[in-house]
DNA sequence: GCCGTTTTCGGCCCGACTGTTTTCAGTCG
């Protein structure tokens, strides 16, 4: 079993134990510890095969070793069984809705029978939901509209549709005077390859002036909520956007908190009471007691020791700023303790671009126009990487198509001393690992890049075995988009990461971390684990037009999100020292 | 259910909004 699998059943007891009123915190360990296996780059199955300790990695203890192993060896769960058995698992589903949760769930199901949203939405139609305590004629309609939406559409929004779909939200609310600041929280500023919705955050004077305007875009579709100081719209496109409204005073507590993650909140509150202190969205406060001991009721109450920018929320509980990419609490806070954060690629640090296309095979512009659009980025190198001919539908190249590419190559190199032009080309990894392409040209490009684009459905041992051998061969140097993954799109194939990135290191081979918004593959644990193991990262665009040469950021991000430093990425390293490492 | 050199027991983050509750529970982020 796979650990997304493994997550989503752990997932899976969390909403079923929190519809039985289990203990709230019993419910948490399930979701940290379902959070962690699916954001473990290791498989399970493969700690579990070593026995390892599994009890060592944070947030699984005994139970959940246990746990943990009877689904990798079993495919099964009993605790899950002996819950299912107790309460149905469709409730799950119900409890996706906005408006349901736990409580209400339980609520449908024992007074009116309800277990499947099918159930549910018979009985909303025909008015039976109202009349239950705690639910009434706004509920039902509510459910109905949620329902109708969990049909249409479930997924995230990739993070480069979330920026294109929020700045002309940003620059319709920004023309009001009264606005002091505007900034974007939540995962979006995280920088996660998807984002659930959009977090805004204002700071202004006027929160009345704000809010209005906030529900009076003309892109609304609805708005769900909208009081003094918290607002939520749904645009039309399905995205949904938040807007906290916030004094100036509270501006670095509330970024801080907005932000995110969850988790990170957590151990920065955690940190805080430990010095005595109490943090919230609208600062940090020196903790008041009240005569019986208990806490004060009132956000405001204490003294406030810092709130106004992020740098101080920090410098409260002894951390350094934190970057935000970096905010997932997978090490960051502790590595802050103890002053070894790392010094995250910038954008302006990459030196070139490893993979793109030209009119030669599928692109839409020419060597010499993607050239000038890497000479305008500043790049010092770029490689010229059009298929191969077993992808027939983009025109891909076969030896003799290469050899009079590179004799055009030649010719605008001569013309374009500016900037150096890497004869490469994207060759396909066949079904049997072998590679698309002869020897002669294999041994005559400047860097062979291999990626696999047909046969996705193998099983895992047979994909794996497939890109283990074409990493063996001599001479490859990158292997492109690893998983084949399409977010939203298409799931990755079937294969060993781990050990693919093994692979990948015995032989010298640089993975690569595909900058397109809609692979981004590698993705942040997979990159996590290239780091640890010393394996170098190679950060391209797969560029088909030159307009695409911008799609760079998406990848550093990425690339940051996994703690990536610059000499963790091979387009960093000047032309000179990249060419070397080459031919080591 | 997890965790810990102050703890192996007793903690575990915190506040806003909605709807239906006539004073607050449930949900959400």
């Amino acid at each position: 079993m796979e650990n997304l699998e493994i997550a989503k059943v752990l997932s899976q007891m969390a909403d079923l134990l929190e519809i039985q009123d289990a203990n709230p915190f019993r419910v948490r360990a399930y979701r940290n510890a379902s959070r962690f296996v699916a954001d473990h780059a290791t498989p399970m199955r493969k700690l579990v095969a070593e026995e390892a300790d599994l009890t060592a990695l944070p947030g699984i203890g005994k139970d959940m070793a246990a746990h943990i192993r009877d689904l990798v060896e079993s495919g099964r769960l009993t605790a899950l069984e002996e819950l299912t058995a107790k309460v149905p698992s469709t409730l799950i589903d119900v409890m996706e809705l906005p408006g349901v949760g736990p409580k209400k769930a339980k609520r449908l199901w024992k007074e009116i029978g309800v277990e499947t949203i099918e159930a549910l939405e018979t009985a909303a139609q025909a008015g039976e939901v109202a009349g239950l305590a705690g639910f009434g004629a706004k509920s039902e309609q509510k459910i109905l509209q949620g329902i109708e939406q969990f049909r249409q559409h479930r997924s995230r929004c990739k993070i480069s549709d979330a920026d294109q779909l929020i700045s002309p939200l940003l620059e319709y609310l920004q023309e009001l005077p009264s606005l002091d600041r505007l900034e974007v929280a939540g995962s979006y500023r995280r920088r996660r390859e998807t984002v659930g919705d959009i977090d805004l955050l204002a700071i202004t004077n006027e929160p009345r002036q704000v809010m209005q305007r906030f529900v009076s875009y003309p892109m609304v579709a609805r708005v769900e909520m909208s009081g003094d100081t918290r607002g939520r719209i749904a645009l039309q496109s399905g995205l949904e956007v938040d807007l906290r409204v916030l004094p100036a005073a509270s501006y670095g507590a509330a970024l801080v908190y907005f932000t995110g993650s969850k988790e990170h909140n957590i151990r920065l509150r955690r940190r805080a009471i430990e010095r005595g202190l109490r943090l919230s969205e609208y600062g940090v406060f020196r903790a008041n007691e009240t005569e019986d001991g208990t806490a004060e009721a009132d956000p405001l109450a204490g003294v406030q020791v810092a709130g106004a920018a992020e740098e101080e929320v920090y410098e409260a509980v002894d951390l350094p700023w934190i970057e935000p990419e970096l905010r997932e609490d997978r090490g960051e806070i502790e590595a802050a303790a103890a002053g070894s954060l790392p010094e995250l690629v910038e954008l302006g640090q990459i030196r070139g671009d490893l993979q793109m296309h030209s009119t030669w095979s599928d692109g839409k512009n020419t060597i010499e126009e993607m050239l000038e659009g890497c000479v305008t980025k500043g790049y010092e190198y770029f490689a010229m990487t059009d298929h191969s001919k077993a992808l027939a539908m983009t025109g891909g190249l076969d030896a003799e198509k290469v050899r009079q590419q590179w004799l055009e190559i030649e010719e605008i190199q001569a013309r374009h001393p500016e900037i150096r032009i890497l004869r490469s080309q994207e060759i396909d990894i066949l079904a049997d690992g072998s590679l698309d392409q002869e020897e002669e040209i294999l041994q005559g490009l400047d860097l062979v890049v291999i990626s696999v684009h047909s046969r996705f459905d193998l099983p895992v041992g047979e994909q794996t075995r497939r890109i283990l051998r074409a990493l063996e061969h001599p001479q490859v140097d990158i292997l492109a988009h690893p998983t084949g993954r399409l977010i939203n799109k298409r799931p990755p194939f079937a294969v060993d990461i781990d050990e693919i990135l093994h692979c990948a290191l015995e032989n010298g081979v640089v993975v690569e971390l595909n900058a397109h918004p809609e692979r981004l593959d590698l993705k942040d644990s997979h990159l996590i684990l290239a780091r640890e193991l010393g394996l170098k990262v190679a950060i391209s665009t797969d560029a088909h037009r030159v307009q695409q040469l911008d799609l760079m950021r998406y990848g550093v991000e990425q690339a940051r999100r996994a703690w990536l430093e610059p000499t963790d990425i091979v387009n960093c390293l000047p032309l000179q020292e990249f060419l070397r490492s080459l031919s080591d």
